[in-house]
DNA sequence: ATATACACGGATCCCCTATTTCC
DNA sequence: GGAAATAGGGGATCCGTGTA
């Protein structure tokens, strides 16, 4: 049988002691396809250098015979081959030893340690990736497959009757075909419960969003009904229902937001309370849980995707959302919000209020199934360029894409992997003191006109490149013709015959490159995903060589990057300055100087007349021009604050970086004052209308004008209140909350604002209350440790000391306020 | 558990000294 | 009068959140 297919979620089988790959996915007359198919399995042993043919031949006679018979599994060497590759850019020889099961790589390694062995490899890169790496069918690309249709087959245990799949075939051969268009079968979903806490109330209604499909499943009954309502009698009817519609849709990607941490675990929960079985998978299984900072649930057959955990890693840090909550989330990019609902224990909800809640539930689920519509063309590319499954990649952080980037690219090189660290490794390179950074230019502070900013390109991902920084490249001893520099307070050096790392980082700049300049001449979706992913896959790789749990770690190297870039920004600004530009500001990668008469093509020409002195694929580009750019002091002293600084572009735009308007730790007063404040000076060019302005708005503050919100400070608790030494005003907060059977966990976010107190209290913690607290805001505090401090170093640059000016009016006008 | 360092600034912690309180 | 308690100053440290 012959059939196209697109591979969607990867599982492996044991049967008869060998491992079987089983790849879910659709035919392109959209038919849910089951493949099985299986691979060599083997992994490297490395010899030493200089062992006679002799010593070899017996050395695999020697392998050949092993035999284990571990885990109630008969398992042997089925096979050695003597290969001629490279482990880390070093031609060696090693012994390719084919084994029976994949699980026993492991155990078969630790039998073969042999005098005349190196090293062992490529034994911990779990079945799913071998086989990937292997066969090459890669998830979300389509083959022409042709095979034995298993039908009621005793193959494999009869494993095509026991899953609900329309095709089950066990592959002969298999070839990459032309891209086709692929439409998943997508089911959004969101649960209610009566608690937070997993599994301690009853789930009180569930959510269905599919594309022409809307449902809710409660046992609640609302005064009108939905036609999209469907009551059944308890929670076990609840649990059954859902699973009902789960396997009747049989959906490729099962979404929710949240829903490792939350939804799924809640419902596996509640389901092992009433006995019901939550048969999600295709083979009828339960969903199955991983382990990790937060578990993964994995469904048989079904990708469930957690949506909050690929937008965390792929797109948080250029998000303005100052939460990662699922309606501020949806806010940012789908122009929507959830729909209102007060929470209350179900006892009090009154019939018509169930109606309400309905709405919102099946709201959640409509905003979940939109940011999937949203963020798949970026799923589809990560999973594409990745090579690994959408389950994983969809939860994996930078670091370990970056790290399959390199897995699924090493056959070039014809490079054998480096194993992962062992735990004794990771600590000690985890006890590695902090090595030496980005150069920052502590600036004068002062209102500038004509502000041009240059950055580098890909600077990090330039530097690595050019001068060939990496773990194979890194030179234990110096050599001659060589790449060196400071670092780690020694001179490192790395070759100059170009490793792969460097080599793969290019290609991944190059394509970066490429697709951002085709996404400015015809914008569509895919490329602007393709362009971000690379991006992000770039910007990412320095980190992966200083952290600790890379395979490719490499200190040396991510030292060794941080000093080349800051040698290459400091030449930057003396280059700069040689033709009398005053460099204003500098971070990492920027340049901020002033154009003063000089027009903007001669501008542009200045650029590329740096860049044609700059070495490898080092490259400055002009970020842009700004009318007018403030940097002001730091709070204590007259010294310039670096990372602080506002610019007006050409366009009116403004530009604002480190200040208190962008930390979401300042209470909105504060940080819309400093924002108007920065407007208005930038706008006029001076501080006189921003003086007024601030004036007004003390008069207000002090007429206690201002509402709660305005005043909430808001502060992230970032690990358990009891692991705090030091009791700040949030940790009193959350303390409250938590006093009051208010949920709150590690990475909640606290809300409190500081209240007059009877008495005279000296610390801030101790005027703390909470947003449902009756009291006042403390006048005093808000003028003097958040209006205040937020404004008084941006008059500070026209020499205008604000408290002077506050107190003086005072004395001569009492009253004034 | 799962990219890096640099930086700001609030608040508390902690040590020291001076002053007050207690006996 | 001397020891203990308290206040306050100031640097160190903790903590959260930015920039790049």
């Amino acid at each position: 049988m012959k059939v196209n297919f697109i591979g969607v979620d990867y599982d492996y089988f044991d049967y008869q002691g060998k491992n079987y790959i089983k790849i879910i996915g659709r035919t392109d007359s959209g038919k849910r396809i089951c493949l099985i198919d299986d691979c060599d399995i083997y992994f490297w042993a490395i010899l030493k250098e200089n062992i006679s043919e002799k010593k070899i031949e017996k050395l695999i006679n020697k392998i050949n015979k092993i035999k284990l018979d571990i885990k109630g599994r008969k398992t042997k060497v089925e096979k050695v081959e003597l290969k001629t590759k490279n482990f880390l850019g070093k031609k060696v020889q090693a012994l390719k030893i084919y084994a029976t099961n994949y699980k026993d790589l492991h155990d078969i390694a630790s039998r073969i340690d042999m005098d005349e062995i190196e090293k062992r490899r490529g034994y911990d890169l779990g079945y799913v990736t071998h086989y990937i790496l292997e066969k090459k069918v890669n998830p979300l690309a389509w083959y022409e497959v042709e095979g034995e249709l298993l039908n009621n087959s005793l193959k494999f245990g009869g494993i095509d009757s026991a899953l609900d799949v329309d095709i089950c075939i066990k592959t002969k051969s298999i070839k990459e075909i032309k891209e086709k268009q692929f439409l998943p079968n997508v089911l959004a979903y969101d649960i209610e419960t009566e608690e937070f806490e997993i599994g301690k109330g009853e789930i009180l209604m569930v959510s269905l969003v599919g594309k022409n499909f809307k449902k809710i499943i409660s046992c609640k009954k609302a005064s009108k009904k939905h036609d999209y309502v469907e009551y059944v009698k308890d929670e076990a009817e609840l649990l059954e229902k859902f699973v009902e519609y789960i396997r009747k849709i049989s959906p490729d990607f099962l979404v929710g937001y949240f829903s490792d941490g939350f939804d799924l675990p809640y419902l596996r929960a509640r389901a092992q309370k009433n006995n019901v079985k939550l048969s999600l998978g295709l083979d009828e299984s339960p969903p199955r849980f991983f382990r990790g900072a937060v578990p993964t649930g994995k469904i048989s057959g079904i990708v469930h995707i957690d949506l909050l955990k690929f937008i965390q890693t792929a797109y948080s840090q250029y998000m303005q959302s100052e939460t990662l909550s699922l309606n501020e989330v949806a806010k940012e990019f789908l122009g929507d919000t959830k729909k209102p609902f007060e929470f209350k224990p179900s006892s009090k909800i009154k019939e018509e209020e169930w109606e309400t809640f309905f709405e919102y539930n099946l709201h959640d689920s409509v905003l979940t199934y939109q940011l999937f519509e949203k963020f798949w063309q970026d799923i589809q590319e990560f999973t594409k360029i990745m090579k690994e499954p959408v389950f994983d990649v969809t939860r994996n952080g930078m670091s370990h894409n970056v790290e399959d980037y390199i897995i699924h690219n090493l056959e070039k090189f014809d490079e054998i992997p480096e194993k992962r660290p062992t735990y004794d490794e990771i600590s000690l390179r985890k006890k590695q003191p902090a090595y030496e950074g980005a150069f920052v230019f502590e600036p004068i502070p002062g209102l500038y006109e004509n502000v041009v900013f240059f950055d580098f390109t890909s600077s990090y991902g330039s530097v690595i490149v050019t001068y060939n920084l990496s773990k194979s490249t890194y030179l234990e001893k110096p050599e001659k013709n060589s790449n060196s520099i400071e670092a780690l307070g020694k001179k490192v050096y790395f070759s100059k015959k170009t490793g792969f790392f460097p080599e793969m980082l290019k290609e991944i700049i190059e394509k970066r490159k490429k697709y951002k300049t085709e996404l400015k001449q015809k914008p569509d979706v895919v490329k602007k995903a393709r362009s971000n992913a690379y991006k992000l896959l770039a910007n990412a790789s320095y980190g992966y060589q200083g952290f600790f749990g890379a395979r490719y770690y490499c200190r040396e190297a991510a030292a060794a990057t941080a000093a080349f870039a800051r040698q290459s920004i400091q030449t930057a600004i003396e280059n700069i300055e040689k033709e009398n530009y005053p460099v204003i500001y500098s971070d990492t990668d920027s340049i901020a100087f002033l154009r003063e008469k000089n027009s903007k093509v001669q501008i542009e020409k200045f650029l590329t007349k740096l860049n044609s002195k700059l070495p490898g694929i080092m490259e400055l580009e002009l970020e842009g021009f700004f009318k007018r750019g403030i940097w002001v002091t730091k709070r204590a002293g007259k010294i310039g604050a670096k990372k602080k600084y506002a610019l007006l572009g050409e366009d009116g735009k403004i530009k604002i970086r480190g200040f208190e308007t962008v930390r979401r730790d300042w209470c909105q007063l504060a940080r819309k004052v400093q924002n108007q404040v920065i407007t208005l000076i930038l706008n006029d060019g001076n501080e006189k209308k921003a003086m007024d302005h601030i004036k007004m708005i003390i008069k207000k503050l002090k007429n206690r004008e201002y509402e709660k919100k305005d005043i909430m400070i808001k502060t992230q608790l970032k690990k358990p209140i009891s692991e705090y030494r030091a009791i700040s005003p949030h940790v009193i907060a959350a303390k409250k909350m938590h006093e009051q059977n208010i949920p709150i966990e590690m990475g909640s976010l606290i809300e409190y604002y500081i209240a007059e107190t009877m008495e005279k209290k000296k610390l801030v913690r101790d005027k703390v209350k909470l947003p449902g607290e009756k009291g006042e805001y403390n006048i005093e505090y808000y003028l003097e440790k958040q209006i205040l401090p937020a404004v008084e170093n941006i008059f500070q640059v026209f020499n205008i000391n604000l408290k002077e000016v506050i107190e003086g009016k005072k004395q001569t006008t009492l009253g004034d306020f």
